[in-house]
Parts: C-alpha cells; structure tokens; sequence
DNA sequence: ACAAATACTACAAAAAAGGTAGTATTAAAG
DNA sequence: CTTTAATACTACCTTTTTTGTAGTATTTGT
C-alpha cells in the first residue's frame, strides 16, 4: 500500500552517489551497479529513465558515464517519481479518466483521499535530492513534509 | 509505490457506512456488499479481518451483522491498516530481521526512509475514521498530516 | 578497429493484488 | 428442532505489478 519500490530505491542511492560528484566527474552504471550490488541490466534502465527525463546528463563511450543536470538542491522528489514510475496517482478513481465504480451510489471516502492525494504532491515537490544525499539529517528540520 | 489498495478502500468504505449507524443498529456484509457493488465473498474477509482486530464486533446469525466497537473518533487509521494489511513497512530494509543487501556497503538512502517511516507512523496514528466519515471536510483543519 | 559505454526492446520469473468457491459454524425465528 | 441467514475459515485461481534477464544497436574515446 506504501512501500518503496526497487527502483525507487536504486534511483535515489544511484542521484546520492551522483550528487556526492566532484564537479566533471562521471559515474558508470556498472560502477553503481557493482559499488552498491544491484542488477547491471535493471539500474542501467532506471538510469536510462531518468536521462529521458532531463534529471541526469549521460555520456556515451569510454570513460563514459552519468552526472546530474542541476544541483541536488534543485533536484524535486516528484521529478525523480515522475522519471521513474510515469504519473502514478494514489487511487483508482482519481486517474485520469478513471471510472469510480462507486460514483454512481456515492462514494464516501474519495473527498478524504483527494486531500491526500494533495497532501502527497505537496511533500514531493517541497523535497529535493540534497535532504537524502546528506549524511547526517538535520533533527531540527526534518524534511518539511506535508506541509 | 504510493496507492490506496483495494482492500483498505473496502474497508474504509465499509467503516464510514459502520460509523454513521444508530446506536444498537448492524450492517451486514451482504448489505454493503450489493449498496457499494464490492465483492462479498471478499469484503467478507476484510469485515473479518477488523472484526479479528478488535475494531468491529460481530454479530451472527439471522439479523447479524457488524458494529463498530469504539466510537470513530477513537478508531485510528493505523489500526485499520494493521488490521487489514499487517504490519507493513515501507521499505525492505526496515522489515523485521529484513536483510538490507546495501548493508555491507552502506545504504545511502536508509536513514532518510527511516524518517520517512517515521512520519508515515506519526500520520496513521493521528487520523481518525471521524475524519473519513465527515462528509464535508474542515478546510481549516486537514487531517493534521504527518506532524 | 576496438572496446567501453549508453539506448532500446522483448521476454520471463516472482510477488502482490484482487477475486471465487466451498464448507463449517452460529444463532434467531418459526 | 428445523430452517435460514448470517459470520468464519481455508484453499485456490486470475490478473496485474514488480523485478530481473537477454540480446542487439548505437555512440565515442583511444
């Protein structure tokens, strides 16, 4: 119901190490995959998505490889979601077009899980790479969730 | 990776129903399962499962059916979720004796879902069924999300 | 030319979600 | 005491999603 998935997770170790970059240095995918044990053929895909979408800039041929297009600072949750998982909305009846079997007689919970869907978009857009790729998280101001 | 599943909607559904009854008055599955069109022999299950849980008491027999135990205010969304789903986490490596294959290398990404978690918790245990059985929500007021 | 990298596509295996069926048990009503 | 309407339980099946593999094409630095 709310889990990280797979690629979720290999997306966000891959933009850390990314992030943690000396400026004009690059990262392989197979030096990822090998640094953190996750399957070659399935991160370099993810990496792939994430190209498309204008979050990582790659380089092809030797010495080859990925970095970041912005700053970590610059780099929002829901882009990285968006790269990877396309639109994914938190119910059903809230995807475009998606036919609510309950509209007819009512359904009682969509109001609740609209605001929540709000909720939802809210915190990814107001979290950015650089609150995951710090080591040491700031007890005093814990990622500004939900706002 | 973040989306209301189909069991916990019955639920929900089937709780805001429970919540909005007379006192000493029941619901049966079968009565909610054709009001809702949700599949009987599966919504039966989930009724059984909160009725296991201690959230609705049942009733069998002719003129049986469920009631909530508590009223809805005292009903969090966490116990529905626990008693529905079991005790999920949201991430692999924060499962009971889960095995974070990153371990050895350093997870970069699991303190921040650590936190995440965290926040996830402080949510479920601070929203009520009060909440979902209003029907026109408090904009003032939104579900006092994620703390 | 070669090698090392990304890009793309199709497929397969595994896991989770969603749903069906059948039987047992309980208890109210006649 | 029989019938009937309800919950309780268990096993199974189908579909979808997630996760992973394989192969080929393309690009580019040396």
């Amino acid at each position: 119901m709310f889990r990280f998935t797979k690629d979720m997770e290999y997306a966000l170790i891959s933009l850390v190490e990314l992030s943690r970059l000396p400026p004009n240095q690059l990262v392989s995918a197979r030096e990822l995959s090998e640094r953190y044990e996750l399957p070659f053929k399935l991160l370099a895909r993810i990496l792939q998505k994430l190209g498309a979408a204008g979050v990582i800039k790659a380089f092809k041929g030797p010495q080859g490889g990925y970095c970041l297009v912005e700053p970590p600072h610059r780099v929002k949750l829901g882009r990285i979601i968006e790269a990877v998982r396309g639109d994914e909305r938190i119910a059903d009846c809230l995807t475009e077009g998606g036919s609510c079997a309950q509209d007819a007689c009512g359904c009682t919970i969509k109001p609740v899980i609209e605001l929540f869907q709000d909720k939802w978009i809210n915190f990814v857009e107001n979290t950015t790479l650089d609150e995951f790729a710090r080591s040491e998280l700031n007890p005093e101001r814990p990622m500004e969730m939900l706002g």
